[in-house]
DNA sequence: TAGTAAACGAGACGGTACGTCGCGTCTTTCG
DNA sequence: CGAAAGACGCGACGTACCGTCTCGTTTACTA
């Protein structure tokens, strides 16, 4: 079947999943092997045996196939664990965070993401809304559950809480390039029980 | 005779100062009008009156001018208040770092000198040595004079401190995009206090 | 149809004419009008309304462009007159070949070329190839037509003689650039003729 | 003397002849070895061991060098033979100019400075002022001597002889590219005797 | 069982900026 | 005061990608 499947050339009813999918493993590869700065798209499209038009139909911009391959590579998502205690939650989640952030490619992905943002307004937006908003959710899971569970007050502020927790972190990974061991990320979950308890 | 000394054309010792400052001078002014992906060598040569090959012949990348650029206009810098007093000290230097960051053209500058480094690990390297080291230095000097004076134990983690101090404040500046008003920086304060008392 | 066809700005199947002609027609105007060193590529360019990369995916110098144009030109070439009789047939040839270097615009365009081949080796083959072959065939035209008719032997040095009869005339238009009448030429002629006959 | 003499470094009484003869003999290395398009007043300064001003103070162009380098080189000249024989005088004499044009290193330069005088009107005149002038002196001595003898008659229009004599050679060495070789020259010799006799 | 229309590959096009080279000018310092 | 050194403004070089535009080809739905 894949045999003989050979090329792909058009249909009339909607895009080619091989051509895309083609786009986006050669974005991740060509951002891996040379870089942002080296990646172009007229190198995504001839590593990806694609036209330039064909990815012109259906990305503007090359941060935004690398947006799409990012969350194409997202499927292993970060889980936020539900033991039933926030300590344990908290501890867990924090550590696969700083994992992700500092040792995974899609991890490097997300640096290079953000650090685009940085000087593009309109595609900080973007971001937000396709990932950010969502991880944000997952960043406050722990402590929402602790509240249903009466184990916190309803008063307790917890966007600044978790901004407490996780802001260390990230200005680690993208600030100093500090380590992000597992001592740091529990000094992190201590102090914000003794914070909030 | 300074006076009329008139235009500087190259001399047999070094470089013009002239065309230094208006190199760096043009960097800022077009960071700020064109945004980041918008400025090119080739308009800050010509805004600065000065010629592609005099800026080659100092700097390599536009990164490199901008950095120059940051660090000339940081003369006003980031002074460290020495009220003798560690929670004034800490609650009026996260003010100022708050509102350097988020509110002053310099503190764009940094935020597209960091944004760039996420995809530039030379550059990185460079920004820390030419900058980010000396700033944590300065990050540390309200902890440090405290626990010369006694107020607090030798044995403080003064790194770990000073991440969760300024990390969330970087954070919400370079990712989550949200407000960092006095609130939020004295909650900061508040919470390190608890930690190291 | 053919009218309303607007601009071409590229297809699959080969380049746009309405370029070339524009890059041929721009390279002739602005060698008259700026000369052979202040002619650039970059010039002809704008002046054709055609972006370099589109000249130098076709060119690969300015000579090579200067070339085209004037074998393009050549059109209205340099006939050979067919009278019948070798000395009228020569009267007129070398004429117009006097005429055609020292004269019209098209002969302007073949001394920069000439002098361009002095000192580019492989320019100088590939003149030769494209056009001075073709040219030389022409210049023993009308002995050869004499030789077939019997009015000249066989063992005829043709070679030799044509040397004789154009070399002059290259001479002063390359070198001294004195004056080529037609009291000269037709001297050329008598003096070919009292040899042969 | 030569060896504590070092370098020169200005001069209180006029230009330095050292750097004078160093920028010809560089120029010339320079021009065989990179070729004429190859060959920039850079190069020649920093070959010379001078620097670029000097060169300016005293030359214009690179052909202005170029000429100036030539010239000195000539000194070893086309000596017109004097045989008493207008036959053998001439045989000699397109025989050397011959081998002069097509065979040596001098010939080479004056080729390249022909071939540019094709797009610089303004050099074309100084090359005739400065050598060609000369040159077409010495073409037509042979023929004025003989006509002094009462060889030839005194109405003989040597200008025209001459272009005859010389022009097939410039002709052959210029634009065919053709072999100068005695049988050539020789012909060329009889076909004039045959002419003023 | 054609026709037909969307998506495709290929790739030429007008552009912009790149980083380099050489130009000719200028200034400073040395001898 | 000539010469070395070398920075300067300038302009063109040839290259790399940009994003747009045909132009045939492939394919799957529709008539």
């Amino acid at each position: 079947m894949a045999e003989n499947a050979a090329r792909h050339h058009g249909n009339r009813h909607g895009r080619s999943e091989q051509a895309r999918l083609a786009v986006l493993e050669a974005a991740d590869d060509l951002l891996v092997e040379k870089g942002f700065a080296g990646l172009t798209i007229e190198a995504i499209a001839a590593s990806a045996g694609v036209s330039k038009q064909t990815i012109y139909r259906w990305w503007s911009t090359k941060t935004d196939i690398l947006l799409d391959a990012f969350l194409q590579d997202l499927a292993e998502d970060l889980p936020v664990p539900d033991h039933g205690s926030l300590e344990r939650d908290l501890r867990h989640y924090l550590r696969n965070l700083a994992y992700f952030l500092t040792r995974t490619d899609a991890g490097a992905v997300l640096r290079a993401l953000l650090g685009h943002a940085q000087h593009d307004v309109d595609f900080a937006a973007v971001l937000r809304t396709r990932y950010l908003d969502e991880q944000l959710s997952r960043d406050k899971l722990a402590l929402e559950r602790a509240v249903e569970r009466g184990e916190l007050p309803d008063s307790l502020d917890i966007a600044a809480e978790v901004d407490q927790l996780v802001g260390p972190i990230y200005y680690r990974a993208l600030v100093t390039g500090g380590a992000v061991d597992e001592g740091f990320t529990d000094a992190l979950v201590d102090a914000c029980l003794r914070r909030v308890s």
